[in-house]
DNA sequence: TAATTCATGTAAATCGTTACATGATTAT
DNA sequence: ATAATCATGTAACGATTTACATGAATTA
């Protein structure tokens, strides 16, 4: 159970709402660590809040409510940042098709494949114009967490992406040498 | 919800009990893709056996029973592999705590930092491994699926390796930086 | 003033984990 | 004989998702 100290670390950068965090969630931590949303976000503030690791500095309209992490709530963070479990969850829906792959025929893979490869193609392009955008900025405590969190997404989807090519090449010759093994 | 399509994806690849599935995922799947305990298994596979999707094939000592899957649990993986959605659910508890290391003050980052360079370093040098044992291996269908499988696995590990070697070095950068400051 | 976005919540249903439970076979 | 491993399950609890619900503020 991480939703709490993905909200605590969120809240660490800078205080936020529970619809700010939401749309976090959804822009980044989702897409690469973890997802979650509006409805399990708003409980466990009020969790977080009530155990003394998060609280309410600031009303805005709307009812919206700014919270920040607290003392205990910092120390908490980095009891759990510093202390890893052996085996961690890992549960990646887009992995997992990957490793099922080969239990289809290689025309159908290919598809697949070639789909994995554009969109990746697609990715790398977009965070490298944003890695280079953001290249000149100071590399201060809140600024670095988003340029570590960049680089890593940026070097995750290059591994996918020349992965997926290399897993292309491989298919295409195996499938060319099946149509030529008639004439050598 | 990608049990029962993992589960179809093993047994596509060849027969197996359920408790061959449960160490296949404590192995492999587990480890990089999608988790799941017996607990979880037993059930889908009754379930998957119901909906006709799968089928005991053969009843062992023990109360051992195989399951194969059946041409529509075929047609079902295959449909599931060939239309992905737009987002797909990601919960990685290990890449989340990658992305909230900049909450922590650099000298305690590091600390992570260094163990995770450690423990990538070791994984590589593992997987490489086992790559060149099975390097010479035929590229059949059902092999084939390992070594998709392993050579994505291992791109994962050195791009992870690669990102910590990159930040531990950024953070020792600065942090030097910091020390030099008064004496130009 | 109508539509959109901001902002927060609850309830029911589903899904997953932990703890509990049992017994057969094989290895020492 | 004893321990380890193989093999399968159920029940209770906790976490997550989906659907439902509401209203304030802003933009067109």
């Amino acid at each position: 159970m991480s939703l709490p100290h993905a909200l605590l670390g969120l809240l660490a950068v800078r205080p936020r709402s529970g619809y700010e965090l939401t749309k976090a969630f959804e822009r980044d931590l989702g897409r690469y660590a973890w997802q979650a949303g509006h409805t399990s976000i708003y409980p466990e503030l009020n969790r977080l809040a009530g155990a003394g690791l998060a609280e309410v500095t600031h009303e805005g309209p709307r009812g919206a409510r700014t919270y920040a992490v607290t003392p205990a709530g910092r120390a908490e963070l980095r009891t759990w940042l510093l202390t890893p479990p052996k085996q961690a969850k890992v549960r990646n829906e887009q992995v997992l098709r990957m490793f099922l792959l080969s239990a289809l025929d290689p025309a159908d893979a290919l598809v697949v494949l070639r789909r994995i490869a554009e969109s990746t193609d697609q990715g790398v392009t977009e965070l490298r114009k944003i890695r280079e955008e953001h290249a000149a900025a100071p590399v201060t405590g809140a600024e670095g967490f988003g340029q570590l969190a960049a680089e890593y997404g940026l070097r995750q989807y290059e591994a996918v992406r020349g992965w997926a090519h290399w897993a292309i090449e491989r298919l295409e010759r195996e499938q060319g040498a099946d149509g030529a093994a008639e004439n050598p």
